[in-house]
DNA sequence: GTAGGGTTAG
């Protein structure tokens, strides 16, 4: 039934007379409860209140617990107050209501002070209290108390069940705590509880997760030895995972094996499958699957389409990722905040961004709110179009909107004036974020010394550097390429070297950039034998010369600076 | 007639 007839049905019950049973209203109203309709179910039982028709010990129960279902405890306990005073004795369930309702709130430690409570006044816990605290306990990070309780629950006489150890593995495989999670599959089995195959896929996809992929894969052999049936969802962690490896010929391996034991794959499958070849590239695979899935007539979903469309933006098909775009709506599939954010991303990318902007504007007209990554790709799309007024317009209106930026806004904003021309605004900005506390890594850091590098102030470039370690953030490869490039171009090279030598002793392995940059500089001063020596490490390393290195070497050479043994050692 | 959990994909 429809909540339209349930509701429908109230409003005959409340005219007829004689008025229905107590019992039948609340058979209605946990109907709708059922239904997640809990506030619909407040307020029928507010007007039930205003007829006249008196709750009983079950009318409040339901209430209480779609107060608590809405993050309404302050109501709830009101409810609870109230319905004492009418002499009624709460029970263990309409308790647990309570207790969920404190778990799913930030009130955990009033859910832990309510059981000790039910305990103190002669309540005995059942495996749904105690599974409804653990569950709240994971929800609040607090692992290793979850854990805890379940040994405490047995020492108090109440064996774990199913729903307990299912929230207790899935909250440890979230973490990545799998060896705890393996020794639950191993009590489980010591106290005769069936393992089921939603337990295992969990343990399987906390594996495929945070450790290798063949110990997922050898926990599902174990699992079918012992006689329990894979399903497609067992299926699709492993093929997933196995994808994010690009561990191609191991996934399409999975799909066959599936298909041939009759277990369908299903558009999750075919999802991750797409996803994984879009991402890698492979625009043509991932055409094919889908293709492939339509001929089984699995449909496509929100995720498909999204995938396909970033696919084609990857390539600059922003006509067919348009396409793809009308076709899911056409289909009766709406697109949500992420699809328009990579059609947005798609034509930044291409230079584009007023189309870019046109399509945000025309999602927030569909009710749509941009979040953080939305508005960072048009702040990026419109310095990368050189409008800094632009950019820093959609900044204020992330912000005057509410949502919040990220490092990765302020980078983009620090990029984006830097390579404008405009350090000091970037600077203004830098200084606010430092004084205010936004943690900034190492991309912040960077971006500033290539800004000062660029804007001729390898000096304070330097002076950045050596406050890395006084913030806690250790410099990568690009922080030392940045600052060697600059001090390079002002010629400054022995410091260049000095902070080659560094980064040999306790930095980041130079790449192929350290060496070209320092073997042009060496090149630029004339200092043949300095840069064949490099040459020579570079190529020891297996990194080659790269395009402007050549470049240099050959005009070198054409005007008889360089001989021609010089272009054989670069490659 | 009232309470709890768990798996996959952007």
């Amino acid at each position: 039934m429809e909540l339209d007839d349930v509701v429908d049905m109230f409003s005959v019950m409340v005219k007829s007379r004689p008025r229905p049973s107590i019992i039948d209203f609340n058979k209605l109203l946990s109907s709708i409860a059922k239904m997640k309709k809990h506030a619909v179910v407040i307020s029928l039982g507010e007007q039930m209140q205003k007829l006249g028709i008196r709750h009983d010990l079950y009318t409040y129960s339901i209430l209480i617990n779609c107060f608590c279902r809405s993050s309404q405890v302050s109501f709830a306990l009101a409810l609870l107050g109230k319905m004492m005073k009418l002499g009624y004795e709460p029970d263990i369930v309409t308790l647990s209501s309570l207790l969920n309702g404190f778990c799913h709130g930030k009130r955990i430690s009033e859910a832990v002070a309510l059981v000790d409570q039910m305990v103190e006044m002669g309540y005995q816990p059942n495996t749904v209290t105690f599974t409804t605290l653990i569950h709240g306990l994971f929800l609040h990070n607090k692992a290793s108390e979850a854990v805890a309780l379940v040994d405490r629950m047995v020492v108090k006489g109440c064996q774990p069940d199913l729903f307990t150890y299912g929230a207790v593995v899935n909250g440890l495989c979230k973490r990545g705590d799998i060896d705890l999670a393996l020794n639950l599959l191993k009590k489980m089995e010591a106290s005769k509880i069936e393992i089921n195959i939603v337990i295992y896929s969990t343990v399987i996809d906390g594996i495929c997760k945070h450790r290798h992929a063949n110990d997922a894969v050898n926990l599902f052999k174990e699992m079918e030895n012992k006689g329990i049936r894979a399903d497609v969802v067992t299926y699709n962690s492993l093929i997933s995972c196995f994808c994010n490896y690009g561990r191609w010929s191991d996934a399409s391996r999975l799909l066959s094996d599936m298909i041939e034991r009759k277990i369908n794959p299903n558009v999750v499958t075919f999802n991750a499958l797409i996803d994984a070849f879009v991402k890698d590239g492979k625009l043509v695979e991932a055409e094919t699957l889908y293709v492939d899935m339509i001929q089984r007539s699995i449909d496509p979903n929100i995720f498909t389409y999204s995938s396909l469309i970033n696919g084609f933006c990857m390539h600059d098909r922003l006509d067919e990722a348009k396409q793809m775009f009308k076709l899911m709506v056409s289909k009766g599939c709406f697109p949500n905040v992420v699809t328009y954010s990579t059609l947005i991303k798609g034509f930044c990318k291409s230079k584009r961004v007023e189309e870019g902007m046109g399509l945000f504007r025309e999602m927030s007209q569909k009710g749509l709110v941009g979040n953080t990554i939305t508005y960072n790709t048009l702040i990026q799309g419109f310095f990368q179009a050189r409008d800094c007024d632009r950019a820093q317009k959609v900044y204020n209106d992330m912000l005057s909107d509410g949502v919040p930026p990220s490092i990765m806004t302020y980078n983009i904003l620090l990029d984006g004036l830097c390579n404008n021309g405009r350090i000091e605004k970037a600077l203004v900005i830098f200084e606010y974020m430092q004084k205010s506390g936004i943690e900034l890594n190492i991309v912040t850091y960077n971006i500033m010394i290539e800004g000062m590098c660029k804007a001729g102030k390898v000096e304070d470039g330097w002076d950045l550097f050596c406050s890395l370690s006084l913030n806690g953030v250790q410099p990568d490869v690009i922080t030392y390429n940045t600052l060697i490039s600059g001090l390079c171009n002002k010629r400054i090279s022995q410091e260049a070297d000095a902070l080659f030598r560094k980064m040999k002793e306790d930095g980041p392995l130079p790449d192929s950039g350290t060496y070209n940059t320092l073997i042009r500089a060496c090149l630029r001063d004339g200092d043949k034998a300095g840069s064949a020596e490099l040459i020579k490490e570079m190529r020891s390393c297996r990194f080659a010369g790269d395009a402007s290195t050549i470049i240099m070497v050959t005009n070198m050479l054409h005007e008889g600076r360089l001989d021609k043994s010089f272009l054989d050692m670069l490659s």
